[in-house]
DNA sequence: AGTACCACCTGACGGC
DNA sequence: TGCCGTCAGGTGGTAC
């Protein structure tokens, strides 16, 4: 699930139950999700100091515990953060523990250990060495028709590229393209500018309403592609029968009857 | 440059 | 009910 909306709810959790308390005990279940750190290290590291600021880049989130030292997390496929009370059960693949000044544990969880926890000077540097493009939540109109530029692909693997623009993953893509009412393969360089600033304005307006709902499944509006993201299931415009085609490698959603542009 | 495929690891789901 | 194959919201490496 943790694409950028996802990632930005988790920030927001962050703020609201970390940022500010002193971590008091680290405890790393599964060291192989740390890089460049162990257990041993990142306890080191972190014992005693106080969480300063959060900060989202993409789909990575940091957080701020020390002059020019962040920590870092990626959530993979399914990663997840919670925060639980001392008396209360640390949930099932709990990979990473900060327990906090105020009694609670900040629990970082991954399932499929996809995800990984690592340390870096500033997130602006990390994003830097990591090759990722700018935030897609960040991004201008103008930036945005100036990254498409001489692209030669399908508009689904654009939008998924990091190294072009960070934080849009498989679901979000899908569901910006619903919005936009562009079929997955068609090409980027055939899209003219009113069609870029459509594709834009989809994109924020999904993203945004994403995070205002939570990032919540059960709060994705009716008209979104989300609910209906299923085989089987019909298209909430027209009523046709929502597709799954292979698109950058990845199961790719749409409506053939209102996503009509092709490649070319 | 762009895309497909595999690997990483574990859980969920549908068919039998 | 139980077993098994298939698929899964990410990234990185390789191959074409």
């Amino acid at each position: 699930m943790p694409e950028l909306p996802d990632v930005e709810i988790y920030r927001r959790h962050l703020d609201r139950h970390a940022i500010g308390r002193a971590v008091v005990e680290v405890h790393a279940p599964s060291p192989e999700i740390l890089r460049h750190t162990s257990p041993h290290a990142l306890g080191r590291q972190l014992h005693g100091q106080r969480l300063e600021e959060s900060g989202r880049h993409g789909k990575y989130l940091f957080a701020r515990y020390a002059p020019g030292h962040w920590l870092v997390m990626h959530f993979g496929m399914t990663g997840r953060l919670a925060s639980v009370q001392a008396s209360d059960e640390l949930p099932p693949h709990t990979d990473l523990v900060l327990a906090l000044d105020d009694g609670s544990r900040l629990a970082y969880v991954a399932p499929r250990k996809l995800g990984m926890v690592d340390s870096a000077e500033d997130p602006r540097t990390f994003a830097a060495e990591q090759g990722l493009g700018p935030d897609a939540l960040a991004l201008g109109r103008r930036e945005f028709e100036e990254l498409a530029a001489g692209r030669r692909g399908g508009v689904k693997c654009w939008l998924m590229n990091q190294e072009i623009m960070a934080g849009i993953g498989n679901v979000y893509s899908d569901e910006t393209l619903f919005q936009a009412r562009l079929h997955p393969k068609t090409a980027v360089a055939a899209l003219d500018s009113a069609e870029l600033g459509n594709l834009f304005s989809s994109l924020s307006r999904v993203l945004t309403t994403a995070i205002e709902a939570g990032a919540d499944p059960e709060r994705r509006p009716d008209d979104f592609l989300l609910p209906h993201r299923r085989r089987g299931a019909t298209c909430p415009r027209c009523g046709t029968g929502i597709e799954r085609i292979q698109a950058c490698g990845r199961g790719a959603f749409y409506c053939p009857g209102c996503q009509d542009r092709r490649p070319g």
